[in-house]
DNA sequence: CTCCGTATTAATCAATTGATTTAAACATTT
DNA sequence: AAATGTTTAAATCAATTGATTAATACGGAG
């Protein structure tokens, strides 16, 4: 009996609270907060309305919930990459990359949901979560910074990070505009695993004098 | 008088019609489609809501004129570049870089909100500015085909708007991760116009066997 | 000035939505 | 089984929202 201990279990297999947090995931992510409806979670749970509030107290709530949970998700994906302190960095670039690129073929739509959702609320993440320290102070960070030129470090972070997430955030343009289709688009992520890694390989080592400002 | 005739034209120097469209604009970019109201549309006009379905019939229509306008005005910045067919693809791949950046600066909440509302409502934008043909056509597609090797093109077209537009979308975490602030940010997007385009040169020179799928 | 189509306003509707209430069903303890 | 606390359900509230209506103000044509 390792599991936390409820003073009254029913026989459902899954709790009601688990239902819902499920069901407001799946609702959340594919409507948005604004036009999800408590409604459309209670549905999705296959529950009754009132459930939603009893056990959170409100649809904001629930969504932070949701949130919180969403982007330590999508961090912790790479977290266990940047702060292996024996691996090389070409070995973390190389590990980012494939990490996202199978976490964001199963996840399509969480980037942009979570970066339209963080553009709208100003969600705090950062002070519940402490990612800010334990990135700056991470082995990849301090890993890049040591290599680098006379090119600021993070812009070898955003262009790994563009070059991976920024393909999932633009599909819907880029099927729509008829550049790629379904198995072209998955044919190029998975050269992009190799890819990537070379061409910011390509980058670092590249030669440059800073312009003035 | 090139005007377009109106019958009745009022003093007023913007017509009522304008300042609900200009509202709207500025409303539903902030806010998205879910989340912004006809009032808040009205209101930001200084106008009766009733004027919101007497010009435009319903929200949802005021909607799909913002948001086809939205994507044309994003379209639009680079539409002379990749249509010049005098220009180098260097050239182009530079202008890109640069014209985005200038764009960008200037609206940088744009393409969060088309990329998020695009993934959502699934508009139909392609058929009727007919893009797709356009692009596909370009002398800046046909060049980048041409002076590829064995690698797919539009892995470079994605990666030039990925590095240019992706800072622009991430920057709420780029900033709340405390990675860079209001005026590093400037001054890496600054070094972006000349890094981008000698990095994607870097890329496209580099050599590279292409792995079994 | 009078007439007539256009523009604007205030009031209102019906539907939706987040949330609460009240009561019933259920499980646990004694 | 009675008592007690927990979970679920149905009904309802008050507020919001997209949209309409009916009446009024306005401006140009005759």
């Amino acid at each position: 009996m390792a599991k936390t201990i409820q003073k009254h279990v029913k026989r459902d297999a899954v709790s009601t609270q688990e239902k819902i947090k499920a069901a407001a995931h799946k609702v959340f992510l594919s409507k948005g907060y604004a036009a999800a409806t408590t409604r459309d979670v209670a549905e999705e749970a296959g529950i009754n309305l009132a459930l939603v509030n009893y056990y959170f107290r409100s649809k904001k709530n629930l969504f932070e919930m949701v949130m919180q949970e969403k982007i330590q998700f999508l961090l912790g994906t790479i977290f266990p990459i940047i702060s292996d302190a024996s691996s090389s960095l070409d070995q973390k670039i190389e590990g980012i990359a494939n990490a996202y690129i199978d976490f964001l073929t199963k996840n399509p739509d969480l980037p942009t949901f979570i970066l339209n959702e963080l553009r709208k609320n100003d969600f705090d993440f950062i002070s519940k979560t402490g990612i800010d320290q334990v990135l700056k102070k991470s082995p990849f960070i301090q890993q890049l910074k040591g290599e680098s030129r006379n090119i600021n470090p993070v812009h070898f972070l955003i262009s790994l990070l563009a070059m991976t997430i920024f393909p999932f955030v633009a599909r819907p343009i880029l099927m729509k505009t008829g550049l790629v289709d379904e198995s072209s688009f998955q044919k190029l992520m998975n050269e992009r695993r190799t890819l990537i890694p070379a061409w910011i390989k390509a980058m670092r080592s590249m030669t440059y004098k800073p312009i003035a400002v």
